[in-house]
DNA sequence: CTACGGATTTTCT
DNA sequence: GAAAATCCGTAGT
């Protein structure tokens, strides 16, 4: 599979969004490689959009990675459990991010079983199949990514993003889930997902 | 099928 | 001290 480069990566965050869709992440840890499939992100469009962390140009010690190079992960910790995993675009000191919302298993599915549900994939029903990776907490408590992944480069051998076969299928977008709070930028169609994929998280 | 509340803790004000 | 880019179980339709 043929890695994604840089720039990929330092373009309009609204096109890396859409162009995620479809691509693979693969992240080798444990001894395990683990390959999943991207079908579900959200633009975060930086010092103008109030659902942003970065909104109105705020740096804290937790966003500073947005302020950076791209091509990085943003990890952060959300309702004091769950690990949400975003890629920074854009050019330093441009705070933009993209998140994954969700994705469908394509190998290491014996470990995801194990880091989600503590037993065997083949134990699994059919709700907890889905439920392995169709959501922002439930992808990175599958693949294994924490803190300690915040800042972690995209563009190395570890862990990296890559593109599949030429694959046809149909770009949906909302509005970006639970961000009631940020007023007219809340109705904004920046959440895309891959039409009838089993795996993204609503609707 | 949808709707609600509780869990839990870091981060920022 | 309050909020938070979530998830899950339970209850109701």
């Amino acid at each position: 599979m043929k890695k994604l480069r840089r720039k990929f990566y330092n373009r309009d965050t609204l096109i890396v969004a859409k162009e995620l869709l479809g691509k693979y992440i693969i992240y080798k840890k444990d001894n395990c490689e683990y390959i999943v499939k991207i079908v579900e992100t959200e633009a975060y469009m930086g010092i103008k959009d109030k659902a942003c962390h970065s909104y109105n140009n705020k740096k804290t010690k937790r966003n500073e990675i947005m302020y950076g190079n791209c091509g990085i992960l943003y990890v952060y910790l959300i309702y004091g459990m769950y690990y949400c995993a975003n890629i920074v675009t854009r050019e330093k000191d441009v705070p933009e991010a993209v998140l994954i919302r969700a994705a469908e298993p394509v190998k290491g599915l014996e470990n995801m079983s194990t880091n989600r549900y503590g037993k065997d994939y083949n134990e699994l029903n059919k709700k907890e199949i889905t439920g392995l990776t169709n959501g922002p907490g439930k992808l990175c408590k599958a693949l294994g990514i924490d803190k300690l992944n915040n800042g972690d480069d995209l563009c190395s051998y570890n862990i990296y993003l890559a593109e599949g076969e030429h694959e046809e299928f149909e770009i949906c977008s909302s509005s970006r889930i639970n961000i009631d709070y940020a007023e007219e930028y809340k109705d904004c169609p920046w959440r895309f997902y891959i039409k009838d994929n089993l795996y993204v998280s609503k609707k």
